[in-house]
DNA sequence: TAAGATTGATCGATCAATCTTG
DNA sequence: CAAGATTGATCGATCAATCTTA
């Protein structure tokens, strides 16, 4: 049923040997990849993959502040997620909340020093680790050819973050088979 | 501290430029792919990504039945979660559990008729989903390029599943630093 | 009222025991 | 004992309200 079984069943348009493998090895990196970034940050400074990003973008802006529905957009997260996520950093004193003084209806989320110390301690070997994991294995034309082809993937299905297809759907034979 | 900002602080060695625009692809890709996988499985047939994928290996082996430590490698699972997977899909009706008769350490998944069923009905919508989303906005040369360029990463990192990692580090700079 | 944000409930993933079989 | 598997506890992600401010 992964592609490669035998032609006896209800069959639309299969992947091809070649889009199989090409598949393969996409979902292998696409399991593998966060995975092993999220350990070295985990092992080496404590942050899961997200805080990490959430603490190095707040680090990127002018007051080491940003509004939550801003950040949310950067970290391709929910508005949800985030504040339960900010919520935690708070109590782990990394990052404090304070109200938008030109808006109410804001928050930001503001880096401590704290966390801006542990950001910077963990900066580094994560950079490494990056560099090393990506980089190092590709030339340059390898680089370029690997982002094209993301880009082109993402551009073609509209650029989307998350809370797209958001209910939509109705042009394969589903319907009747949400069992949850 | 994304690597785009001022040089006053103590950098090791950045990304370049171009790097970074690559890093920043790749890191939206990690998060939007699957992301629109699982929610276009989700909404189609109730299954998560891993689910559909424990359920389409199975599908594909001889008694549709396959040993859990071997389904977990599969899935780049580990074993602990593949048995709490395995156990929710049994309560569902998916799947049963069956001690292996030639061995009695392993334990067999064997897909049940109303889990093929499910999968039947899952298959083509999810592979179809698939093209749309990879393949079609992709020519053969780079669907190719795409590969091989992931194919590197992973071999040049060892070709590992999960449960690499799991300890290691020693190399940077990071020693006193996990607050949990 | 609508957009931003928070909260509580639920579910799945992870980790550290523990159990079982050869 | 070692490998395979299970279990319970904990933590984070998600979803559906709810609250707040302009």
């Amino acid at each position: 049923m992964t592609g490669r079984s035998r032609s006896t069943k209800p069959e639309p348009r299969w992947l091809t040997p070649d889009e199989m493998e090409t598949w393969r090895t996409l979902h292998l990196a696409l399991a593998t990849l966060p995975a092993a970034m999220a350990s070295q940050l985990q092992c080496d400074s404590g942050l899961s993959f997200i805080e990490y990003y959430v603490l190095a973008s707040l680090s990127d802006q002018p007051e080491h502040s940003m509004r939550l529905s801003d950040l949310a957009v950067l970290a391709n997260s929910e508005l949800s997620r985030l504040s339960h996520m900010v919520a935690r950093l708070e109590r782990r004193g990394l990052v404090r909340r304070q109200t938008d003084r030109t808006d109410g209806r804001f928050t930001c989320a503001i880096l401590t020093v704290k966390g801006y110390r542990e950001l910077v301690r963990a900066a580094p070997g994560h950079v490494e680790y990056v560099r090393r994991l990506i980089f190092d294995p590709l030339s340059k034309t390898e680089q370029r050819a690997l982002r094209n082809a993301l880009r082109k993937i993402q551009s073609h299905n509209g650029g989307q973050g998350p809370a797209s297809r958001t209910r939509a759907r109705s042009d394969t034979q589903a319907g009747a088979a949400s069992s949850r």
